[in-house]
DNA sequence: TATCTATTGGTCAGTTAAAGTCAAAGTCAG
DNA sequence: CTGACTTTGACTTTAACTGACCAATAGATA
């Protein structure tokens, strides 16, 4: 096994561990452990932890130096709860394909859960909903489906 | 017998003896195993073990490289589109989730997917549609969303 | 306060260890 | 003999790893 998958594994664990999603360790002396060059670190971190990874690493150089990585609530999960909030207990066929396009555009959802989306508040499934529950149905679809995407 | 022959045998063996149709070998050494030089190996991948075939090969270079190839359900649409078929109008809670994890257990479906289909169908949103429906609506949501995954 | 020093982490260029590509040469059935 | 398939190896690309040297910081000292 790669040196560098034990580092990032060990990272991982670290975050997972904590409860800020915070890892804290001493770059020398985490080297040491896992028997590698310092250096190396660095480069799991830059190789593996960046921000587009949804991490975010600072550190401070000098006596009780450290090196910390957080792993950011990528506003994914924040952008996708406004939208389900901003949905009320209804929502109309022209409105749910608007707001399907807007989490597909700006990458909240897969185009898979896009597709998936449409097809399950498609015009064959509300056939068989009497008229007057549509757009309540269609609100309780949609928002679970996002839900199921956090 | 050709090398490339016997490379195709060793990979399928390989993939019969694995639990998930997985063969993962370095190219290298595989090729030096078999007695062939590096690229061959790389003929062999793309001359019989193409996505038409019904494999997926991934891979990754540098230090602790690999080769990876997967035999991936050829009949995946078809065997979608009998399950559709299978479900009639009507479709009970427990069948529908039967029916996804099927799906699912047999790569049908991503992982993914098999939440959105779930959460489409959950408690949560079935609650609003009255009791004599709600077993019409679960069979055309759960028809139609894997109708879109053909 | 200003400066020195020990203790950290950062950078980067170079090395090693893989896999990918491609064109040329070889083989073989029809 | 010809065309399709095989085989080969030189060259390319990418990822992992290393070490020498640089930069920042805290704490001690003048």
């Amino acid at each position: 096994m790669r040196i560098s998958d034990i580092i990032t594994e060990q990272i991982l664990k670290l975050l997972d561990e904590s409860e800020e999603s915070k890892a804290e360790i001493q770059r020398n002396e985490f080297a040491n452990i896992l028997g590698c060059v310092p250096s190396q670190i660095n480069y799991v971190l830059t190789s593996r932890f960046t921000p587009e990874q949804g991490y975010i690493v600072e550190s401070r150089r000098g006596g009780g130096g450290y090196i910390r990585i957080t792993r950011v609530q990528m506003n994914r999960s924040s952008a996708l709860m406004h939208i389900i909030n901003s949905i009320g207990d209804l929502l109309d066929q022209a409105t749910a394909r608007v707001v399907i396009d807007n989490c597909l555009h700006n990458s909240l959802i897969s185009s898979e859960a896009a597709k998936l989306m449409s097809s399950a508040i498609s015009i064959v499934v509300m056939r068989q909903v009497p008229i007057n529950l549509r757009d309540t149905i269609r609100a309780a679809v949609i928002k679970q489906m996002l839900l199921a995407q956090i």
